[in-house]
DNA sequence: AATAGTCCCAACCGCCGGAGT
DNA sequence: CACTCCGGCGGTTGGGACTAT
């Protein structure tokens, strides 16, 4: 693997990015595929990293637009077979399974960066859809399920990160009561969560207050927050995907304006730092109210 | 600083329904 | 009709992160 010390302009080139745990990567959108690039050297004067920030571990990267990257895979369509996986056979544990005359490893458990990549490359190029052809064709050696959900629920480029607001936790409360635990319904009312994202939120906090007694009297707040109106007409509308729109963030009607990412495909936007800032800017205002 | 307890969430599993054959 | 494949969904859990002692 050739190491090749190089300077760039982030303002240029980033397009999105993800973070890992060691080190930042930057994924660049060059000649329409993604460059595997580790971010060797934080630099000064940091700013907190917004979304996507797919990784738990918070970390900073540099408002410098002049960053210190070493170029780790040059070829620009990563294959699986290139990289060294990391951690493999420690952290993830591998199963066998036959697959015709040749056994196939088929990785479980934490997705890597370069997984990621290899996922994000493939579907900026080829779109989504047929899961397990898809793992397939991408080298990866995951099911086709295992992809599906992780792109979905983690590397798709209008995936928000960051603590539910008391907005959301109200409409979050106020479907609950509605449609039960239907929370890939419920998530299509949030806009760039999902419904594990809200499952698990249900689960540990309001689940959680609940079982203490905790009294949570929030339907007359649900009830001024526009677009959640309890009347059953409403909820026949919106139990057709196809009519279904959002009520936090969607388009016209006067509900909840959250910041809008950039989130449009892969290879028609182009994120750069600005974008960043912007979103950084637009969420800070947004969460201030 | 070390340890224990708790929280949180990414990712798995099993099930179901729809489409295709 | 029966079977297979696939996508989608809800429930569950392992383990890292965080907090309290």
């Amino acid at each position: 693997m050739m190491e090749i010390p190089i300077n760039v302009d982030v303002m240029e080139i980033v397009s999105s990015f993800t973070r890992h745990k060691q080190h930042g990567a930057f994924m660049l959108n060059g000649n329409n595929a993604f460059t595997n690039i580790a971010l060797h050297q934080p630099a000064m004067s940091p700013i907190p990293c917004l979304t996507p920030s797919p990784y738990k571990t918070h970390r900073n990267i540099s408002s410098d637009s002049s960053l210190c990257l070493t170029l780790l895979d040059p070829s620009p369509v990563l294959s699986l077979s290139s990289l060294q996986m990391e951690g493999e056979g420690s952290v993830a544990s591998n199963k066998l399974i036959n697959d015709g005359n040749q056994e196939a490893e088929v990785r479980k458990g934490p997705w890597t960066m370069e997984e990621d990549l290899i996922l994000i490359n493939y579907i900026s190029n080829h779109g989504e859809g047929v899961w397990n052809n898809l793992a397939r064709s991408a080298g990866l050696n995951r099911t086709g399920k295992s992809c599906r959900l992780r792109w979905l629920n983690y590397l798709r480029p209008d995936v928000r990160r960051g603590n539910i607001t008391q907005q959301e936790q109200l409409l979050i409360m106020d479907l609950h009561s509605r449609w039960g635990n239907r929370w890939s319904k419920i998530a299509r009312q949030l806009p760039g969560r999902t419904d594990n994202e809200i499952k698990n939120y249900w689960r540990t906090r309001i689940q959680k207050r609940a079982k203490q007694s905790e009294p949570m009297d929030f339907r007359s707040n649900v009830e001024a927050c526009p677009g959640s109106s309890h009347d059953d007409g409403v909820n026949d509308q919106l139990s057709h995907p196809a009519e279904e729109q959002s009520i936090v963030g969607g388009g016209g009607g006067g509900g909840i304006q959250l910041p809008q990412f950039p989130c449009a495909e892969f290879t028609e936007h182009i994120w750069t730092l600005e974008d960043l800032w912007l979103m950084q800017s637009a969420a800070d205002d947004y969460y201030m109210i």
